[in-house]
DNA sequence: TGTACATCAGTGAACGCGCGTTCACTGATGTAC
DNA sequence: TGTACATCAGTGAACGCGCGTTCACTGATGTAC
């Protein structure tokens, strides 16, 4: 029976970080507590911190998870697509989409803050910096002369404009856009950069 | 002697403005606490209640007062450059240089929420609404096709984008940019875009 | 396989602290004459 | 201008609640023989 324990451990985590995600889909990260993570897991209260260091780390574990969800549909959304600059539409098309079908998972992602001088762990970086590899594919058909590490730079920032546009569109800062008009603005966004990516140098 | 208690009122409300923006300056919005501003502005902690409705109220006081330095720096950047391609360089920059002088007040703007189903006052939107205007104005004179609506839309959109790429980057979220590469980045970016503004139709 | 003991994961009540907000009080400001 | 009364802004101790984390306990799992 060696492993018993061990097993136990794994299903102990997973059913929080599955109740964690929940709740957090449902009533967002600021609405998060302990005791209704363990008591939608079925556990007591403590068994919380049997599994994990504390409520940061659990936290830490749902946003991995939401990152390796907008990585697959960030897959899916370039593939069978070989043209580079319908692959970045889809990419932010992609990201829209998930951002408003999960919009309190998607806001966990940039809302969550470790306590002052604690550090990120490197596993979760690696998470978030998996994402911009789908941007890299395009951008260095579109721009073949960029240096490696300004390719991985541009492809920062071209994702955090994206990302911009998308927060504030969907926390509605700033006067709402019409949230049909979105999409559309989204493309015609991209269009813009696209018309400038292929008449720059770099 | 008429008036007196309101000159007093208008003095309380000051002083407790400027603690609580002195304080979010300092340590952030998250660790503002109703009686470290009330021990700065030198008053008793129930007086924070009788100048505002409560601690919501008196952070929308500083975030329209960060506004409308924002905006103030806006303005100055544009001032004297009539080419709009330059003016939007200019707002970038401008926007970059205060966000990066002023980290926490800037992210306050962003950070603050107001508890589920409290609306945000029409004067304080208002505040938020008019930095898109600078932008409007070189927007339009590149794209003069634009529509009216459609160009306020797009203003949005590009000022979303700009803020998207300063924000990650400051943030330091997702792999960081060495910090002296960012103005140069956020100015090939706007390249970019201009690039893509003077060729486009709309 | 079965028994006796050791270990350690899980329990949940209690701790401890933080902190926004209230409220009975008081002293300064305003009003009436 | 001066006096008596009324009002209301400001006081700060106390309230109330939330909630992350701990810890003495117990019962399930693992080990030795």
């Amino acid at each position: 029976m060696t492993g018993k324990r061990e097993a136990k451990r794994d299903a102990l985590r997973g059913g929080l970080i599955d109740a964690a995600t929940t709740r957090i889909a449902e009533n967002g990260l600021s609405g998060l507590r302990a005791r209704d993570i363990t008591a939608d897991a079925g556990c007591a209260l403590g068994a919380l911190y049997t599994a994990f260091d504390d409520l940061d780390a659990l936290i830490i574990e749902v946003n991995s998870r939401t990152l390796r969800r907008i990585d697959a549909v960030m897959s899916a959304a370039v593939d069978g697509e070989i043209n580079p600059g319908r692959q970045m539409k889809r990419l932010a098309a992609a990201y829209l989409d998930f951002a408003r079908a999960h919009p309190r998972l998607w806001r966990a992602l940039f809302d969550h803050a470790l306590p002052e001088g604690r550090a990120v762990p490197d596993w979760h970086i690696e998470d978030q910096a998996r994402l911009l590899v789908h941007i890299v594919g395009p951008l260095e058909k579109l721009q073949p002369a960029l240096a490696r590490e300004k390719l991985r730079v541009r492809a920062r920032t071209l994702f955090a404009a994206v990302h911009g546009i998308v927060s504030i569109s969907l926390e509605n800062r700033f006067v709402g856009i019409p949230i049909d008009t979105l999409d559309d603005e989204l493309d015609r966004f991209i269009d813009l950069l696209l018309s400038g990516l292929t008449t720059a140098s770099g």
